[in-house]
DNA sequence: TTTATACTTGACTATTTCAGTCGAGTATAT
DNA sequence: ATATACTCGACTGAAATAGTCAAGTATAAA
């Protein structure tokens, strides 16, 4: 059950942003040396991003990359799911597709799946940006993310 | 964020045997007919299974695969372990490493990933067979799953 | 003791995704 | 003008996925 680099990485570069709220823009290699990201892939991720609505750009020099929302206003889930699409427990049952396969009626996938996919989904939702911005940099505090 | 049919499949065979619990073995002819897996594939995952002590096999005819304990001690989060492996968010974090990875100090991803990879599994590990089997071959109970 | 049944094992394959690179192009502040 | 910094499309190697194929081995029953 391995989850791709794009989520992770994705996390980490918004929270630079995140970080700046505010402060005018950060540029892409910025983040890039600072999160260790590899320059031309994160190019890939922060204009898939960027179309989402959830960063903005601006161009030219001293340009770069801000937040357009409150960082308490952004979820990780919210990352994950512009940069790796939704949940999907099988080919067959997305979240919210009705759509019958065949074998629906017979097939404990059926809602199994679908609740799956919505409780991994609303782990998350439940973390902002703001919460990893106020747990600080180097150590995450456990009990907040238990909560 | 998809996850892989191994898990999807191999839910769905040992619920046959977990049906049948205490009733003899059941063939994977059947298990693959009935859950409409791929029997080639099916036995792969079964063998796997097996030799993780979740089933058992009966080899000759009348032969066939049991399920090893009671369905309420068997909780879908334990095959998809088997079958998929453990959740990780990254490649660098794995829940329970605690090896640095260079930057491990200055990266969110340090306790993060790991939580999430907890709350993850700790979500398919409240689903029992039992669960699976007192809802109904054709129908989930939204409430016992969102409990 | 043969035989049919059913699990066991290893090797092979096509397709897709991932993770990343490369190179050219566009907008803009100075 | 020009340097800066984002934009975009195409390309690539490696790995995982989702299977298939072809041989085994164990065993109950005739």
């Amino acid at each position: 059950m391995k989850l791709s680099t794009r989520g992770n990485y994705g996390v980490r570069a918004v929270y630079e942003l995140a970080c700046n709220y505010g402060k005018g823009p950060i540029q892409i290699k910025q983040i890039s040396e600072r999160q260790e990201i590899p320059l031309k892939y994160l190019e890939q991720l922060l204009l898939r991003l960027k179309k989402s609505g959830i960063i903005e750009s601006v161009r030219g020099p001293a340009g770069g990359y801000v937040l357009t929302d409150d960082p308490s206003n952004l979820s990780i889930g919210k990352i994950f799911r512009v940069l790796e699409g939704p949940f999907q427990m099988s080919g067959c049952v997305q979240s919210g597709n009705k759509d019958h396969c065949g074998r629906m009626n017979n097939c404990i996938s059926n809602i199994l799946w679908t609740q799956l996919e919505q409780r991994f989904e609303q782990v998350l939702e439940e973390i902002s940006l703001l919460d990893l911005i106020q747990l600080g940099c180097d150590f995450v505090n456990e009990d907040t993310l238990n909560h």
